[in-house]
DNA sequence: CCCGGAACCTGAAGGC
DNA sequence: TGCCTTCAGGTTCCGG
């Protein structure tokens, strides 16, 4: 499932590939994968189109065109990017973009959550999201400002996008373990402490996942169709019946805003 | 504005 | 063998 570290990784292997190149081909096997504009226009704009950049902005990824238009592309839960030189038959492959060199972009997704949108602006797309947890702007006492007061579990704010942009369920409960902080805890109930090792194990789990080129749970392929292993590495997160490594007693799973969330009892205490 | 829950989707895996 | 249930969860929408 892609959030942060995954998106940043298909961006880094994908730009050498796809900057500079040209578009001359769309096919769409599904079209309810583009949000915007109609299906017709979306071709018709794009074609034709070189591809100047490529910039991720929480769990979106984003081609800029040389018309000054962008493309933007969420793969929600079960979306990949794969690079293919030779067409391949497979019936999850909702949208296929050639390129000038023979490369062909191929967008899979089983479950058809992911989406596209070619727009004039990113920020009809991205507008509201909330800051980029790496980037140095983010600071223990900006975090201090977004959670004073809220009362929702500190885990829903985690995923918040327009809170927080770019966390998802996986490295919400990993950040949390990290931060010996239970996911029921009342965001605004934190206290300074608590805050400046939440920040600090935010940072830490999304740089280390993304030097393991993302976690490959359900569903994440990188561009030329590898895993990523950062899935290796998870102290909580989809291990329920297991044991923590700190303490030995077994993961535990709940319910909260009905997503799977997994903890250890004793080294994150309510 | 804040919070919680349902809906959208479909395949994999486990129970009986 | 086959049917049924559960799990996976990013985002949007809706109701309180």
């Amino acid at each position: 499932m892609p959030e942060l570290p995954e998106v940043e990784t298909i961006k880094n292997e994908l730009e050498p590939h796809v900057v500079g190149r040209r578009v001359t081909g769309v096919s769409l096997p599904w079209k309810g994968i583009v949000r915007e504009p109609s299906v017709n226009q979306f071709r018709a704009r794009l074609i034709g189109q070189r591809i100047t950049g490529l910039a991720r902005r929480g769990k979106y990824l984003s081609f800029s065109l040389d018309s000054g238009e962008s493309l933007i592309i969420h793969l929600k839960m079960s979306g990949s990017l794969l690079l293919k030189r030779n067409s391949t038959d497979d019936r999850f492959v909702r949208a296929v973009i050639s390129l000038d060199d023979g490369l062909e972009l191929y967008f899979r997704d089983p479950r058809k959550f992911g989406r596209m949108w070619l727009v004039d602006d990113t920020r009809t797309v991205v507008g509201k999201l909330g800051p980029e947890p790496l980037e140095t702007g983010f600071t223990v006492k900006l975090l201090a400002g977004l959670l004073r007061g809220r009362a929702a579990p500190i885990k829903a704010l985690l995923c918040d996008q327009d809170l927080i942009a770019g966390i998802g369920n996986m490295y919400a409960d990993e950040a949390l373990f990290a931060a010996g902080i239970h996911p029921l805890r009342p965001g605004g109930s934190l206290s300074a402490d608590e805050v400046k090792r939440l920040h600090n194990a935010i940072r830490q789990v999304l740089r280390q996942a993304i030097g393991k080129k993302g976690a490959s749970i359900i569903n994440y392929y990188r561009p030329d169709s590898e895993l990523g292993t950062a899935h290796f590495h998870f102290r909580v997160a989809h291990r329920r019946g297991e044991v923590c490594y700190n303490c030995g007693t077994p993961i535990q799973r709940i319910t909260v805003r009905n997503r799977g969330t997994y903890f250890c009892p004793r080294c994150q205490r309510q």
